[in-house]
DNA sequence: CACAATCTTGCACGCGCGTGCAAGAGTAAA
DNA sequence: TTTACTCTTGCACGCGCGTGCAAGATTGTG
């Protein structure tokens, strides 16, 4: 266990070192650390050895500049009160870093500042941007592709209708019918939906698709609400504000969802400002069943999307060369409990 | 407006096509783009009109393979079921972009993959590593600095007794005798300290703090129990494996728990497995003030860390030359709701 | 107007590694 | 053993920019 033999050309070891101590060439070294390379199997042991005995580990920085590949992508997220951002981001830094993406946290919550954010990848040349954001709307999209250096912009988590984009999202649809017949089934008539905000580029399908659905096939228009932000606090003043004072025949019997902070919120509020019972006086669903969706207090009825295979979905699409007809459509699943 | 105006070798635009518009060199380009330059305003405004016209984004690999320093920062987080995390992750991405530190996020839950995560680290040259998670054990500290290329290991919102680390915090103790004199004058008696996970090099003092404190002040050592994560369903599961069945008597009448993800465990399960009413029969106090404390659901009493200044230290702390005594403790603020 | 001090600009060199090709080593078939 | 392959290795060149210095341009002073 030899320490600190670093060569003396400033304390940093580079593939040379490891070369020299291995009686190779640098290119080999190279080869070593790449598992497609063709290299002997004795070549590369030699390598590894001396690479480990030396401290080495690979520049990323110059292999990328060398190679115009930097295995990194930017993972920009303008929403940091909804909970289920977190567990999107455990399950994306999981997946990524196990097949060699590294990800660069972007924080785009000061919407005007959205031109530095792309500007930032830009300048790290990542190889791929991905949005996991709610407030892109077409202009930002439209700069960042237009000034774009990356290959590919993903948008995760959520539908876009830009042809540019790549969209890697539960299927929308699918699931708020699935939703609708299962709270139309539970004997609910009087549904009010909760939604979030909107943007063009970057959208969700849920309300259009329950309340045209409803009407269809359950007869009246179900009554919209919409809040600003997936913020649970939000969602409990627009509730408060819809429903405070109104009589008690015009109460919806359950409040629907687009996702799981809102319904949060909404129980949050139907419970303790209206001091009214979930759900035998309104009910609650949610989207997205985030931890917390479960424990005793919410006991959510709530939609679970597979983000563990749209993860594993994006690392194909990162690793592809295609370049369009990449979106993709997951199924997720209904969670029943006891809010609904 | 002239679109796609690249030069031919590539596509991708360097300092030299941006120096050929501009009729300067390729080194008064570079110097255009750095604010501690010497260079003339007349040239600086050509540069940027040239370099604006043709796109040009310097590359942040090059430069930083030339100068050494990255501007990379990676942030290690191995708990994404507290939602305090994510309040972190918003402070950190903001204030550090705001001055210019790029961030690498690194998912190191998988406790025996935490060696990757440095070498992950190590291999984009980052100027800092800053931690934010829990599990960071002795060893894995050691084996961090041991294989460091990095300048810098910062222990955020934790503290550190390793000398060879940067630690920035709340005072942990100051804070705790606030929480123990408010608990007490509030007129309760029978606290039971409800705790997170222990390591060595990174510890919260909060335990220590309050069952010394109220001993040495009023009388009796408290009741501890201990949760393995800070997770809300496992706070859950003790406090029901603690108190479940228990004699009304030899209730505590006071959970004072580390953090806000484990008073809201608590919470839930003090309400509805056990039917008892917060404060008037069990009150709760938590730390963080996390969203969702304040929500009429929670009412939650706690204390809450100054992020923001704590985020720009870090900066300084990035920023700064010296070596030893950067660690810093910061005071936060009680917050008094209504759940004790 | 001359000279010195200051500001501004240009440049050789190097950062560490990948690409593409060509030479060398090793192996199988004749 | 020879010939024809395949596998493995070495190398010139370039990726885009920063450092440190020296030359040139500019300004101020007497």
């Amino acid at each position: 266990m030899a320490r600190e033999k670093r060569p003396a050309n400033g304390g940093n070891v580079t593939a040379d070192d490891v070369a020299a101590a291995a009686g190779v060439s640098r290119w080999t070294v190279g080869r070593a650390f790449r598992k497609d390379a063709s290299i002997s199997s004795k070549a590369r042991q030699k390598v590894m050895m001396a690479a480990e005995s030396l401290g080495y580990v690979p520049d990323l920085r110059a292999a990328s500049l060398a190679s115009d590949r930097s295995n990194l992508v930017a993972l920009l997220i303008d929403d940091f009160a909804n909970p289920h951002k977190l567990v999107m981001m455990e399950r994306l830094t999981r997946i990524l870093r196990r097949t060699g993406w590294d990800i660069l946290l972007v924080n785009t919550l000061d919407k005007d500042d959205a031109g530095h954010a792309f500007l930032n990848a830009n300048q790290r040349r990542v190889d791929a941007v991905i949005l996991i954001g709610i407030q892109f709307d077409d202009d930002v999209v439209d700069a960042a592709l237009h000034a774009r250096r990356f290959h590919k912009l993903i948008i995760f988590a959520r539908d876009s209708k830009n042809p540019n984009t790549i969209s890697i999202a539960v299927d929308d649809i699918h699931a708020m019918k699935e939703i609708a017949n299962y709270v139309h089934e539970r004997g609910y008539r009087k549904p009010m939906f909760l939604a979030g905000p909107r943007t063009h580029s970057a959208h969700l399908l849920r309300k259009e698709t329950f309340v045209d659905y409803w009407q269809q096939h359950f007869g009246a228009e179900p009554e919209t609400e919409a809040v600003v932000a997936y913020d649970p606090a939000l969602a409990a003043e627009i509730v408060t504000k819809a429903l405070v004072g109104r009589p008690r025949d015009q109460m919806p019997d359950i409040i629907v969802c687009e996702n799981d902070a809102l319904a949060m919120g909404a129980i949050d509020v139907i419970r303790h400002k209206l001091g009214l019972r979930i759900p035998d006086d309104i009910a609650v669903t949610g989207f997205d069943d985030v931890p917390g969706a479960a424990s005793p207090n919410y006991r959510l009825t709530t939609y679970r999307q597979p983000l563990t295979a749209m993860a594993e979905y994006l690392v194909e699409v990162l690793e592809s060369d295609e370049d369009n007809n990449l979106d993709r459509k997951f199924l997720g699943t209904l969670i029943p409990r006891e809010s609904a």
